[in-house]
DNA sequence: GCAAATACTACAAAAAAGGTAGTATTAAAG
DNA sequence: CTTTAATACTACCTTTTTTGTAGTATTTGC
């Protein structure tokens, strides 16, 4: 019902690692799958999702990699998950807006469902990236292994 | 990542219902099944979940069916939630109570995710069984219709 | 030109969700 | 006491979602 899924875990940890970057700095899918022990192909591709919607910023070649557009209480919740997930409803039935797609509409507890997603919506819409780049993190391997 | 799961939603319908029940009622697990067009074995499985929780009190035999144990607004959203998928958590590493379940957590985003658990928690802590119950529900067919 | 980085696509494995079937048990009603 | 209508329980199957892997293309700094 309610499941902290991977692929949004990998997202925030690097999120989370581009907030803490000093200004004109990069960090690379490699340098964050080795330094938390994420599969590197999974993660390049969450990484290349979170660029596709403006999210962070990538450069290529030697020395590239990826580092926030906006400073981290710019960055709402909700659009992390739009970025990673797509734009998720909590049921089908619904539109982007929280609404039923319908007027007459198939799902038998809309109400019901409608009350779950303004709870949802005021959550992911009031929680923004600073909130989490607050939280320490928990390296498989410090800074001074890699490279 | 927040998916409305269909137990979930057929429990909920089943437990409104449940609440307008006049006193001494039964419903059947039939009668709920053709009234919303639910599948009935699964619909059967999540009533039976519900009573093992001490949700709902069962009768067996003819003119059995199900009722309530206590008023809906002593049922809090999280008992329903416990009771048809077990103790949910929203991360692995999390003990029931909310906290990381060893002292060196394997989660990297510990923090992250015990902030997601808060709100969370709290959401289904404080959200009963009356709030779904006001709403109309929509049923496939009227009662009429039925026998 | 080489090496290091991202971009993209297709596929596969594993886990979760959703659903079906069949049998056992209970109890009201005739 | 038999029938019948209800719940209790178990096993299995199908579909969808999630998670992960492989391989190739493209860009770019040196």
């Amino acid at each position: 019902m309610f499941r902290f899924t991977k692929d949004m875990e990998y997202a925030l940890i690097s999120l989370v690692e581009l907030s803490r970057l000093p200004p004109n700095q990069l960090v690379s899918a490699r340098e964050l799958s080795e330094r938390y022990a994420l599969p590197f192909k999974l993660l390049a591709r969450i990484l290349r999702k979170l660029g596709a919607a403006g999210v962070i910023k990538a450069f290529k070649g030697p020395q590239g990699g990826y580092c926030l557009v906006e400073p981290p209480d710019r960055v709402k919740l909700g659009r992390i998950i739009e970025a990673v997930r797509g734009d998720e409803r909590i049921a089908d039935c619904l539109t982007k807006e929280g609404s039923c797609a319908q007027d007459a509409c198939g799902c038998t507890i809309k109400p019901v469902i409608e009350l779950f997603q303004d709870k949802w919506l005021n959550f992911v819409e009031n929680t923004t990236l600073d909130e989490f780049a607050r939280s320490e993190l928990n390296p498989e391997r410090p800074m001074e292994m890699l490279g």
